[in-house]
RNA sequence: GCCCGGGUGGUGGAAUGGUAGACACGCUGGACUUAAAAUCCAGUGCUUUCGCGAGCGUACGGGUUCAAGUCCCGUCCCGGGUACCA
């Protein structure tokens, strides 16, 4: 009988179904445990083998905690609201939601074949109005709630609105925006309906208003910061603008403190908790108000460094301040405009590329130092951001790099205010250290009493206090497009409304194109008789709170029964991409801490325990060229992947486009493509580039400067590109080093050139582009379509992998079904597993992937003798030798199972197989506990050997075997012999030996003897059953 | 710049402070075969030696310890995150 994985698939899978093996209920005799993937969205390109990995590791840990007896729930579902249905539904007019079904069902037909223990009865999808109808629900929720600080949780507006009648806002402790007034209870009273409405917006949890957003042209949508990567999209690398829109916000700074501290709950990687504190951003000092000199206002500063007050000499504004404008005179009126109309032009990847450039105007104002009643002037500078804090920073060049920095620039004075602040002539010195200087009510103080003293006296003088900053900021909650949930909501004039709870859910209703309205509307603006708000909720509003949902997937009466989520509580162990650490990690976070906080559920942190699969690395094939001497320096070309044969165009269909590559986008000219794709790694190339010219090599990658010949003379290019068209040559010598064939050209100028090249798809281009361009943190990279050239032919090219992310776009896709295919599901898991620690990230290589088919082949063939066809089992007792390798597996495995070490499990595995096969072991009594320890690995091929011993099945619904010491324990122990801690020899004894018989022998060794010789032994290191060390 | 990880054979990777390199790939040799594939056996960190052996080895330099890949200090490099955040 050979070992044939596609049939014994086949059969279980039927098996399984039928009887619903997988099936869970809630409540029970058993321990709960909760094990959640992150939910796939589900791309037309369908999975990929990076995708399985994390799927895989949960999806042994289900098992195996199944069969140490817990019921476990283990489902899946999918994120199917999203943007490249709905980019498909825009070019083909195809329903997005016909798209997603079609995709869900390939998804699903593909997971299927790899045996996973889903209960596929509690599936969800989140564009499905019976799940987003929960979505809708919780906004409307966070519409009614804001979050008060005294309490620290959030109550009902309802609540609120009582208050404010009967005492105003005064006593109000609660998070709401910056610019709420103060308020009494006649006030308020006295306030129209609409008044009253439009200050309740500033403490809802979510609220409309009229804010600065991420707006990437390209795309056509706002980006959420996090969507956003060194100042362009994240998404294909494109411009991105700040502008002012109407926009749903989350009030998720309401919960920062909590957020941050909940951290210390939870069982997550260390680099992943530390992302969400600096996104998070907790910087704790003090806010401080200047008077302006002869005006009425002043300006509010944040400072975490109160104590360097005294060595303020200037003060400076964010040009988008509001204030100025009435502080700006009228000499310095033309400076001040012209400064803040060319701040404004300056794209966000301006602003990146130019951070040491220092500029700034003077706005002919001065504010007057409440401390020593001296008199520094205003300026304004684009180093100041309007975003955080105030937006208004002073200035205190001795002890801050960009104080200093613009003190210099600008001639200001530099005080020192501590005296073990180094000399100030050519840095700040931010120091802690010493005692301060020209400080008055400081002087002689340290760092932490003045902090205090100079915090007590503002808040005695009333013009500051104590303040804790944070970086992160309210969340945009719209999106301009389509395919995601409507947000329950009608306006009466300006004043958003809930719609009643009983006409949920509010359905997603039919357009006659998915695109924005002429009138710039978003799409659902063409809904005939549509009266509810346009935008739509963004992608991660489905993903906030899905895991509730599979506790008890149909309730049409709540997200989920009380009885379900206090049952399952929260999820034991979460498997997902460390990508979603400060998007959906930290929004489902926040909506968690919100459920909790209705007493809707029972714990404040839903995750305890997370694992971040790392991610699987396609490996890509280039060729280079370049003069001899650059060989292999940079990349230029990227040509065909073996395992796609010749170059295609970028994509033939939409479909084509998958999740990793939707905005990635492909140039076609006659012979060539080309790719621009965002490129982050600038300090890195830098680095490169300083190891390169320390070799004596020069690796071509421009500075700004040396960029800014090219870019000053755009005809320059267009002339060296039809001059390479007209030659046929495709390549151009780069004029600032004519030895090098390059030539260099910034994402900026790409699109100067060519606007239309970054909006559209297989636009065509005359543009010849080959290399690295390091200005805007774009990168060209240039495809031959028709990769007809010879490699290697002339020793112009040669030919080199990397390693990069697996994306349709790249060309290094590997497809798991394949895999599955030709070496069977079992096969396929184990050696993912084998290829590494999961958490760390590798490139995919199946080169090993022998060692996996051959292990089960091997264990296959303790079961039959393989030329026969023979079952070899028997029933005879197993030998000492036999139940030592059988526990020591069970304990190596168990352990491993335990601290998510599942690569070293298959090692354990292939190690008890070769022992087992040595000692020709094919004893029931052995194999069948095997065949347990085994399944949650090998699903497929555990439940075959499992019935092939004549169990019933399943063996998936068997008590996982535990260990008994008493079988480990050796007769003899080898000791080995070290000399000062190094090994010497190595010695057997029988294992009760004590330590002077072992030290005698040990002496009487010869080979130890004369390692010593003669020299006397100081010491002597015993430890029972290890090891001996002997000193000399 | 700052914050987190990490650096071990030709490769992927193992090692609660206690025999570094488990397990696997690859490679070399052998068996079987007309041949190949598959399978099986042996070898495989580096240097040196016919061999026994010896020396050197976990990025680099120090330290703690009877004993360091593992702990501490410093340096270099790689990966990830983040950034005029006041």
């Amino acid at each position: 009988m050979e070992y044939n994985p596609r049939n014994i698939e086949e059969k279980w899978n039927k098996y399984w179904e039928e009887n619903q093996t997988y099936k869970v209920e809630n409540g029970g005799e058993k321990p709960k445990f909760y094990v959640l993937d992150m939910f796939p969205y589900p791309s037309g390109a369908g999975l990929h083998v990076g995708h399985p990995l994390g799927y895989i590791a949960s999806d042994i840990f289900a098992r195996y905690k199944r069969l140490k007896g817990f019921n476990v729930l283990h489902p899946v579902g999918f994120d199917s609201f999203g943007l490249p249905a709905e980019q498909y539904a825009i070019q083909t007019g195809q329903h997005p939601a016909v798209t997603t079904e079609t995709n869900i069902n390939t998804y699903i037909k593909q997971l299927k074949k790899i045996g996973f223990s889903y209960d596929w009865s509690r599936e969800i999808r989140t564009s499905e109005p019976a799940y987003y109808k929960w979505t809708q629900w919780i906004f409307m929720q966070l519409f009614k709630h804001y979050y008060d600080k005294n309490q620290n949780k959030a109550l009902l507006i309802s609540d609120l609105v009582s208050i404010f009648s009967k005492e105003g806002n005064n006593n109000i402790k609660a998070a709401c925006d910056d610019d709420t007034p103060d308020f009494s209870a006649e006030d308020w009273n006295k306030m129209s309906e609409e008044a009253q409405q439009m200050l309740l917006m500033k403490y809802r949890l979510t609220f409309p208003n009229e804010s600065m957003v991420n707006f990437c042209p390209a795309l056509g949508m706002v980006l959420s910061n996090d969507e956003i990567k060194d100042g362009v999209s994240e998404r294909g690398g494109h411009p991105v603008v700040q502008k002012r829109m109407k926009q749903w916000s989350m009030r998720i700074t309401a919960y920062a403190d909590r957020l941050l501290d909940g951290l210390t709950e939870v069982d997550w990687s260390d680099s992943l908790k530390e992302q969400q504190r600096n996104w998070i951003g907790r910087s704790i000092g003090a806010s401080v108000s200047f008077k302006v000199l002869d005006k009425t206002e002043s300006i509010e500063v944040f400072t975490t460094r109160i104590d360097t007050i005294y060595g303020v000499s200037f003060m400076v504004l964010a040009p988008e301040h509001e204030l100025v404008a009435s502080l700006t005179t009228a000499v310095q009126k033309d400076e001040v405009e012209n400064y803040q109309a060319w701040a404004a032009s300056r794209s966000e990847i301006d602003r990146m590329s130019e951070t040491k450039r220092i500029s700034g105007a003077f706005t002919g104002s001065y504010v007057v130092n409440p401390f020593n009643n001296q008199e520094v002037p205003i300026y304004i500078a684009d180093y100041v951001l309007a975003g955080y804090g105030t937006g208004a920073v002073m200035g205190v060049p001795s002890g801050d790099q960009r104080d200093w920095n613009f003190a210099k620039h600008f001639d200001l004075p530099i005080i020192p205010v501590l005296d073990a602040q180094k000399d100030m002539e050519t840095q700040a010195d931010n120091t802690k250290e010493g005692k301060y200087i020209n400080s008055d009510l400081i002087n002689g103080l340290d760092y932490k009493t003045a902090t205090n003293v100079l915090i007590a006296e503002l808040e005695k003088r009333k013009i500051g206090k104590g303040k804790t900053q944070f970086r992160l900021r309210n969340a945009i909650f719209s999106r301009q497009r389509y395919w995601g949930e409507p947000v329950p909501i009608y306006f009466k004039g300006d004043i958003p409304y809930l719609i009643e709870e009983s006409e949920l859910p509010l359905i997603l209703p039919n357009v006659d194109k998915y695109l924005p309205t002429e009138t710039g509307e978003p799409p659902l603006g063409r809904a005939k008789g549509w009266k509810y708000e346009l935008s739509t909720m963004p992608g991660w509003a489905g993903s906030s709170w899905y895991w509730y949902r599979y506790m008890d997937s149909k309730n049409e009466q709540e997200f989920a029964s009380k009885e379900a989520i206090n049952y399952w509580k929260s999820v034991d162990l979460y498997v997902g991409g460390s990508e979603h650490a400060t998007g959906h990690l930290l929004y489902s976070r926040f909506w968690n801490h919100f459920l909790y906080d209705m007493g809707l559920v029972p714990e404040r942190e839903y995750a305890k325990k997370l694992i971040n699969q790392g991610m699987i690395q396609g490996r890509s094939n280039f060729v280079y060229r370049a003069k001899e001497r650059f060989f292999e320096e940079y990349l230029m070309f990227k040509v065909l992947n073996p395992h796609f044969g010749d170059l295609k165009p970028r994509f033939e269909t939409m479909s084509d486009i998958d999740e990793e590559s939707k905005y990635d986008i492909g140039f076609e000219h006659s012979n060539l493509v080309i790719e621009v794709i965002s490129y982050k790694k600038l300090d890195k190339i830098e680095r490169k580039r300083k190891k390169a010219t320390a070799d004596g090599k020069r690796l071509l990658i421009l500075t700004n400067e040396e960029l800014a010949e090219v870019i000053n003379e755009p005809n320059l290019v267009a002339k060296k590109v039809q001059a390479a068209l007209d030659s046929k040559e495709d390549f151009i010598q780069n004029e600032n080093n004519p030895e090098v064939e390059q030539l260099y050209i910034s994402y900026d100028l790409l699109s100067k050139y060519s606007p239309e090249a970054v909006t559209k798809l297989h636009v065509d281009v005359n543009i010849v582009e080959n290399d690295v361009l390091n200005t805007n943190k774009a990168m060209g990279m240039l495809q031959f379509k028709n990769a007809n050239f010879k490699l290697n032919a002339d020793k112009k090219f040669t030919c080199s992998a990397d390693v990069e992310k697996m994306s349709k776009s790249k060309y290094n896709v590997v497809n798991p079904d394949v895999m599955v295919e030709k070496y069977g599901a079992d096969c396929f898991r184990m050696f993912e597993m084998f290829l590494g620690p999961i958490e760390q990230a590798k490139p995919w290589d199946t080169n090993g992937i022998s060692g996996t088919s051959g292990f089960l082949r091997k264990l296959w063939s303790l079961f039959y003798d393989l030329n026969t066809s023979k079952s070899l089992l028997t029933d005879a007792e197993p030998t000492k030798d036999e139940l030592k390798v059988l526990h020591q597996c069970i304990k190596d495995v168990t352990n491993d199972i335990e601290r998510f070490s599942l690569n070293t499990c298959v090692s354990n595995f292939m190690k008890c197989i070769n022992e087992l096969k040595r000692l020709n072991c094919s004893k029931r009594l052995i194999l069948r506990e095997i065949a347990i320890l085994l399944a949650p690995f090998a699903p497929y091929t555990a439940e075959e050997l499992w019935s092939l011993l004549g169990n019933e099945p399943s063996v998936h619904h068997q008590l996982y075997p535990t260990h008994n010491e008493a079988y480990l324990v050796s007769d003899t122990v080898e000791y080995p012999i070290s000399i000062n801690g190094k090994l010497r020899d190595t010695m057997s004894f029988p294992a009760d030996t004590d330590q002077a018989s072992v030290e005698t022998a040990v002496q009487g060794n010869e080979k130890i003897q004369k390692w010593i010789e003669g020299q006397p032994v100081k010491k002597v290191i015993f430890i029972k059953g290890r090891m001996v060390n002997i000193v000399i």
